[in-house]
DNA sequence: GTGAAAGCGCTAACAT
DNA sequence: ATGTTAGCGCTTTCAC
């Protein structure tokens, strides 16, 4: 391949006008700057991006870890990462973890190796083991924002939803409707974002005078299975309700697949609501009505603060909260 | 960051004694191995794979380039090369062209660039385009497999589905349960692998003598909303159909949509079956059949081919050709 | 089993 | 406006 060496000797100047030319081009005499790039062209000249990361220390490289890029919530985050760190002439290497600490933890060496710029990390399973990795990634003063998941104590950078107020809302909504009995099928407590939307449950049904019952909730995980064995149990629980409140669209699912089998109607029987609104939620019958997180903001925001701090050459410490929607459509019904 | 001679002076030998330690641990003394690791580890030492990369000229990075990361079809395709990849110790660089060509060549040069070892390509769009776009990056000299789409006069590597015989099974299937007026809504037929789906429905309905009618086809794009707007227009023509072979499952979530819009009962009206087997085609109402596509094995095998390739410093050309497989949910329906 | 020298392709710093 | 020198952190080559 082509290097600056090989430009300059054919034009007749030293390398570093070559350079000057790319890099400070008013540096360089016009006639001296055509020349150049008529040769560079013609040679099909390349700057190395290792030669240039050698030299300056920077490798133009930010690292984003998920935990799934199967599940759909994900994909737009890594969008909106990628759209602005190509805007900005970065670059993103992926890393899906599969929920995996050692690819976790693996994957941060090689960040570590390869010399990029600044992380982002997403999908926190909950739990010491990511405070300990978090902690490890600061150690290494590798600038790092969260993203969807945080947790509070670190006072480092992250981008997540309002999650105790899309609880609240997306609660509010049902109660509006009528609903008193509301159930819960929960994401896993251990994770401060759920914690909070259960917070955001309870402080909706105190605000209308609702008293809380701990019967009505139920835990499982973020998976459609889990969705659909939350469902079934909460459904063999003595206990009555009329609408039903999933911490995330995919456990949402699940409760479609039970009632489709128990000829549960929704919203006929049971109204659900959920929260994330993913693709697929549009799609189902009844179209499930949820609050909309903003996932590809989350994903171009951060990579937005990580860059900005890059390039300032300092530590991210900026934390963004983004409000959920409400996306009214089928499946919440009024009841009297 | 430590370097090699920061742990040679602290140990007491020459650097390339610490990088022998590290590369060709045979030829090093045992106990100057020990105490190097020793330090090493104390000083927390990464080796540069900038600096590595800068002697070696190899990067270890591949770059994937995708036409849409929010389609479902690719995230599994991006697991299996990303798996392939970290076990080989490659990296993936991710580009979400959003179909748009511009980005598709930029990502070329800042390939280029970053000396990158071999690109993964998937989701041409049809036409002149791609063709320049593969050759450009064949006359650079970067080794390149194909993935999902390929395009026959280019004998570059790539790795698909049988789509003929995905189209022929599926096609065979609805004639299997009694169907003969099979209406199509088509995937771009300038796009070689729908061409090909075609041509296994013709030769199904060849098969059992059944005559093909060019009133039964139509032609959209492959999405949601088109497939909603093609199956719309299907049903506004006079001819009868009892059931329909979608091209590709978002294509089938739009006709599902036109049918709940206009009460037309799937199976019981009209059968419908797919090819993709898309996450969501099992949530629907009823659960789609459709032809499953190997997804994650498409990516695994694309980035085995691209690394063998790489490591053997020799240009890929291998062509493989993964058969699809019927998933039979409720949307189709045996008939008189 | 270990070391010295050179060089990968650039840029920073200084010189003219 | 242009050139010279040194060095980023490694590996390759040759030497002992």
């Amino acid at each position: 391949m082509t290097n600056i060496y090989e430009i300059a000797k054919k034009v007749g100047v030293s390398h570093m006008t070559v350079s000057r030319a790319f890099n400070n081009p008013e540096l360089v005499g016009k006639k001296t700057k055509e020349k150049i790039f008529k040769i560079a062209n013609e040679l099909n000249y390349r700057p190395s991006m290792v030669a240039i990361s050698m030299r300056t220390k920077k490798t133009y490289y930010i690292g984003l870890i998920l935990p799934d890029i199967i599940n759909p919530f994900f994909p737009e985050i890594v969008r909106g990462v990628d759209d602005f760190a190509r805007k900005s002439n970065y670059n993103v290497i992926l890393v899906n973890t599969d929920n995996d600490y050692n690819i976790q933890n693996s994957s941060l060496n090689m960040f570590s190796n390869r010399r990029i710029d600044g992380i982002i990390l997403s999908g926190i399973a909950g739990g010491k083991k990511d405070n300990i990795f978090i902690n490890e990634i600061i150690s290494r003063n590798i600038p790092v924002v969260l993203i969807d998941r945080y947790i509070p104590e670190l006072n480092s950078s992250y981008v997540i939803t309002n999650n105790q107020k899309a609880a609240y809302d997306a609660t509010s909504y049902l109660i509006k409707l009528g609903h008193t009995k509301i159930g819960v099928i929960s994401s896993p407590q251990k994770i401060k974002i759920f914690q909070d939307r259960l917070k955001g449950y309870k402080s909706a049904l105190i605000n209308s005078n609702i008293e809380f019952n701990e019967d009505l909730i139920i835990e499982g995980e973020e998976s459609i299975k889990s969705g659909y064995i939350t469902t079934k149990a909460l459904f063999n629980r003595s206990n009555k309700f009329t609408a039903l409140f999933s911490m995330c669209d995919f456990m949402a699912f699940g409760a479609y697949q039970y009632c489709r089998e128990n000829n549960v109607s929704i919203p006929d029987d049971i109204s659900i609501i959920s929260i994330d609104d993913i693709y697929a939620s549009a799609l189902l019958t009844p179209p499930l009505t949820t609050m909309a997180q903003k996932k590809y903001d989350m994903g171009y925001i951060a990579a937005k603060i990580l860059i900005d701090c890059i390039r300032k050459n300092k530590i991210p410490k900026k934390q963004v909260i983004l409000e959920a929607q409400l996306i009214e459509r089928l499946s919440c019904k009024k009841i009297i």
